[in-house]
DNA sequence: CCCCTTGATGTCAACGCTTTCATTACTATT
DNA sequence: AATAGTAATGAAAGCGTTGACATCAAGGGG
């Protein structure tokens, strides 16, 4: 059986109170009673019991993070920013994965709640008005990354201006002498990002005066099959390719076009210049390196992370509820080909 | 204020214990009284407190799991097997990262047996002899995956038979025709799969009677870029460049190797075979598609969860105790050219 | 008609901590 | 010397559950 406070206590000759001092209010106590104390919790190797402290101090220290899919390429650099600035704070995290299903990301609110979570991060698919009930019911701070809400309750946002990065990308490519560019898009039922992608392509192909044609643009919900297929799909509807260039709603769907293209006897990016989206981990692995946008995955974690310890315990004023943008960055490798003069 | 079990009892004209019975007993209370306090709890959107219930029950349906690092490619895969299985025995995993730090490791041992976890899985990292102290005190089971013990603890293990995968590498390239194979192994201060790998190598080697040479060897932990690097050392170490094969003790340095390599204007499988270890998703998505040894690492992580559901609350059977080694496959793909004859 | 089961429910003491409030022994202030 | 602070500590009441035990009504066997 685990050494308990009061196990301490008796060792060390003093009251329960005073050990929980020494742990969390070390100014109050005496330096000689604080040694002893520390003493006897090193020679029983104490270990505090979060969870009794949890529902004693109405607090577990401990943040909920809601994913959609533990296998989505980001995950990994999101949590660390997250895992990092908790770990600063003294925060566990507490994962639930949605597995992709809005039910299950409801239920995650309540499943999250039930172990006293001081905050949730709920991230990468669009909150809905139908969250509402819930939204209002969880009573601790809820803050979204890598997306945005429609719901009533204002909540706080941490992600990349969408909309001006696929501008950028499209504005880099057309400098570099591309007119004909086409797109696989994001497209998910519950997700905004896509659109909002899609819109800043067209307003790059607008501001460039390149008229927006149908035929170049295919969908798809972000993983490596779903480019593939769209490449396919883009490959049947015109026979005689010419397209010079694609922007693509995802690395990973970048990938999948890639492949295709290189199925089709296509080369990237002598026959065809590609950008991805997200700046994975993998972008600078493969061969051509991927030009992508970097998503600063690990900063929005821990400026996601930081709001919600600032707000933990208090009603945070409207105006620290907002959309924060933090930057993106467009990063120049070898999947994109100067178009000769 | 979320309702309590008290409120739901006052609510429905029942004691907490009945409440708390509908949730854990269903059996044990009448039918009719039964859909009183469902209602009651609908009605107020109760969620029982797991803080709570942890503290009385002394068990917190929670699993632990300490990773050396988030970022490691294979982890979201071994996450979705655990997950998996967690979730179909009611459990919640609370994740660890070690970040790759022994100290990190064992403080992981006393910080998760302070949330009441009823498991811990213990991933990657060799286990020695200095856990033995904390692994006596955690008094909860403790399982290996992708790795193993060296402590006098012991512990069951969850993983491939290493040296048998690597010697099936060897085997797979000496039958496609290649003599010259070179590895870039793993190495790393706290880990024995490194060697293992190399082992197999070095025993298929044997096998075919083909003279072990250190001039192909070269080591690196595991990460791109290591593999990057191995592959310069050996790319260096050998100016006429004669070796038609290479193993790897992981896809990531697989990838690594190839990027070097093209750097170098050599070409998978062309100039070179690569064989890559693991069977991370990415190994399907690149180009050359990666041939490779394919870890069950979703299948070992449900089999650890399993051993750890079945061991908790009582002492495991010596004959429990001991190395599952689960079946690893060799996925053909396209890294790998036929020596013609 | 009484006693014993049985099933359904209630009572209440934990679980290991935090926190308020009370107590004590000093020290500084008048 | 009396008073008021102040610093260090202790006693005890929760926190929201669970689970052992007690209670009670209804039914069955003798």
């Amino acid at each position: 059986m685990r050494a308990t406070i009061r196990d301490v206590a008796k060792a060390a000759g003093v009251s329960t109170a005073t050990v929980s001092r020494v742990l969390n209010k070390p100014d109050m106590v005496d330096p000689e009673t604080m040694e002893r104390v520390r003493a006897a919790m090193e020679r029983m190797a104490y270990q505090p019991s979060a969870i009794a402290r949890g529902l004693s101090a109405k607090r577990s220290d401990t943040l909920g993070l809601i994913v959609p899919g533990i296998t989505d390429f980001f995950f990994n650099e999101l949590y660390k920013g997250i895992d990092r600035a908790s770990q600063q704070n003294g925060m566990k995290v507490l994962l639930y994965d949605s597995e992709h299903s809005r039910e299950r990301a409801l239920d995650g609110f309540s499943i999250l709640g039930g172990y006293q979570v001081s905050g949730i991060i709920f991230t990468s698919k669009l909150v809905t008005e139908d969250y509402d009930p819930i939204l209002q019911r969880v009573g601790i701070p809820v803050v979204l990354t890598l997306t945005q809400s429609e719901a009533r309750t204002p909540l706080p946002s941490f992600r990349i201006d969408e909309v001006r990065a696929m501008f950028d990308v499209v504005a880099y490519l057309v400098t570099r002498g591309h007119q004909r560019i086409g797109m696989i898009a994001g497209r998910q039922w519950d997700d905004k990002t896509g659109e909002l992608r899609l819109e800043g392509y067209r307003k790059g192909l607008r501001h460039f005066g390149i008229e927006y044609n149908e035929e170049l643009v295919e969908y798809g919900q972000y993983r490596f099959d779903d480019g593939y297929q769209a490449m396919q799909r883009l490959l049947e509807k015109q026979p005689n390719f010419h397209m010079t260039a694609l922007c693509t709603a995802s690395d990973e769907m970048a990938l999948g076009a890639i492949r295709c293209l290189n199925d089709n006897g296509l080369h990237v990016p002598e026959d065809i210049s590609v950008v991805g989206f997200d700046d994975l981990p993998l972008a600078r692995m493969i061969t051509p390196r991927l030009t992508t946008v970097a998503q600063p995955f690990a900063e929005i974690g821990e400026a996601a992370v930081s709001w919600l310890v600032r707000a933990v315990g208090r009603e945070p004023s409207p105006s620290e509820i907002g959309d924060y943008l933090l930057p993106h960055r467009l990063v120049e490798r070898e999947s994109v080909r100067a178009l000769g003069s």
